[in-house]
Order: C-alpha cells, then structure tokens, then sequence
DNA sequence: AATTTAGGCAACCGCCTGATG
DNA sequence: GCATCAGGCGGTTGCCTAAAT
C-alpha cells in the first residue's frame, strides 16, 4: 500500500516562496520554534506543506545561515570529504563541517562547480588525512582482524593478526569503504561478529583525526549493513 | 536589440530511517 | 512485529539570469 504523501496537495502552495510568506514562517518560527513541521504551516497561517517550510527555513531563512561565496578552506574540505564520503552519506555531513552552509547549497556547489573542477583534473592532488600519512605510493593499510584472518591476497584464514591490505580489490570485495585506511593509525579493529569497534589511540590525534574517525565509523556501518 | 544557450540555485520529489502506538 | 507518522536526506527539476551569438 501507497504512503500517504507527506502533505495534502489540495490547496496548498507551492514554488518561490513569497517575502510575505517568508516574514510569517520567521515571526512563527521566532515565537513559537519548529517542534512539529507538519503543524506549522497551519498554525502560522501558511498554504505550505511542512517540509516545505523546512525546507525554507533551513535553507534559507535560518538566521545562521553564511551566504556568498565558498572560500578556498571550504571548497578543500567538501572536495576531501567527498572523496571519503561520496554522494550518498555525505552532503549533511558535509555541511555539519562547515558552519552556516546548508546540505543543499553545498550539493549545488559540488554540482555546478567542484564536480567539473575534479572531472577536469584540477583537484586531483587533494588526499583526505589517511592517504596523507600513508602516502600517495604507499603499498597498503594495516588492519587489526582478530577473527577474519585475511592475508595481502584475500584468502581466509582463522588465525588473528595484523593484515596488510594490499588493494582497493579487496576492499570491494568485503564491502570495506576505503577509508578504512584508517586502520593505519591503530584506531580501529574488528570484534568476533566482524564489526568494526574501536580502540583508544584514536583520541589521541586530535579533533581534526577525530572528526575523520568518526567518519571512517559511519561510513563503515553503512557500507557494511548491507 | 532579439534570441538562444548555459550556469546557478531554490524548491520539490521520493525514499529511508527512527520513533511511536 | 507491524503500520503509520514525521523528519531528514540525496536526486532532480525547472525557473531565472547572465553571457554568447
């Protein structure tokens, strides 16, 4: 059975929002907040959905909101973190690195100008911290796999150790993101269910390393449920 | 000056996930 | 365990404007 869409189009607006309509959703939102988006509309004498409203006030309307132009600090970390993160887990996460920038406006300017930039070469030389300390030549990532027991070459085995993976091959082949290089810095091995868990030397390296750990973790959980 | 093309961006759509009953 | 709701997210569309012809 179909879901019930999240608005009841009957009625209700929708394209460029209005100053008019902008001024009411602020005033609301400035008095009362945004606990439930699916009532505002209605209470603050709106013809908009709820997402819609959502959708205006944190893109746009939010008074925290940075606008202008991308300096040269935040085109570096959205095109590093979308090495590591692609598309898919990663413009929200983008954007909580980058105050006062929204996932949206981030998305259209990978779209309209990073992703041709990168296409075309020109920010080929940009490596997230892992392939920093690695380097651009390094053979491979040392990992901690107590209960897969995976040699350099992919074949199984029972026995605990350190494993050196060679190839993005093999990461594929496990599903392993590659950022899984973290591995390198001793900050992350895998319990018996083959999760991946932590260990503490991570905390060690910094906010900046740990902002990436937590990355790495997401980003594993999800390639890894599947 | 008029028309066409391309780029930029706001907004919508549909799907996913977590919370709740 | 299942259905539904609400919020959140990435993909995509379509409008507007500036540049090119």
């Amino acid at each position: 059975m179909a879901r019930t869409p999240c608005c009841e189009k009957m009625g209700l607006k929708k394209g460029p929002w209005t100053p008019e309509e902008d001024q009411i959703l602020i005033s609301h939102i400035q008095r009362y907040g945004h606990g439930n988006w699916r009532a505002l509309p209605k209470q603050a004498g709106l013809l908009r959905c709820g997402k819609s409203c959502r959708l205006r006030w944190i893109n746009y309307l939010r008074p925290d909101i940075k606008r202008g132009k991308f300096s040269k600090e935040e085109e570096d970390i959205i095109i590093k973190l979308h090495r590591v993160l692609g598309n898919r887990c990663g413009w929200a996460t983008i954007a909580t690195r980058l105050p006062g920038r929204t996932d949206n406006e981030i998305k259209n300017f990978w779209h309209t100008h990073l992703k041709k930039r990168v296409e075309r070469g020109e920010v080929q030389n940009m490596m997230n911290p892992f392939e920093e300390a690695q380097g651009a030549s390094s053979a491979g990532i040392l990992m901690n796999m107590p209960q897969v027991g995976v040699d350099a070459s992919g074949a199984t085995s029972s026995v605990t150790e350190k494993v050196l993976i060679a190839n993005d091959s093999l990461l594929s082949r496990r599903n392993i993101p590659p950022i899984v290089g973290l591995g390198f810095y001793g900050a992350v091995s895998s319990n018996v269910s083959g999760e991946i868990i932590a260990n503490n030397s991570h905390s060690e390296i910094g906010e900046e390393m740990e902002f990436w750990y937590n990355m790495f973790m997401n980003n594993h959980h999800k390639g890894t449920k599947m």
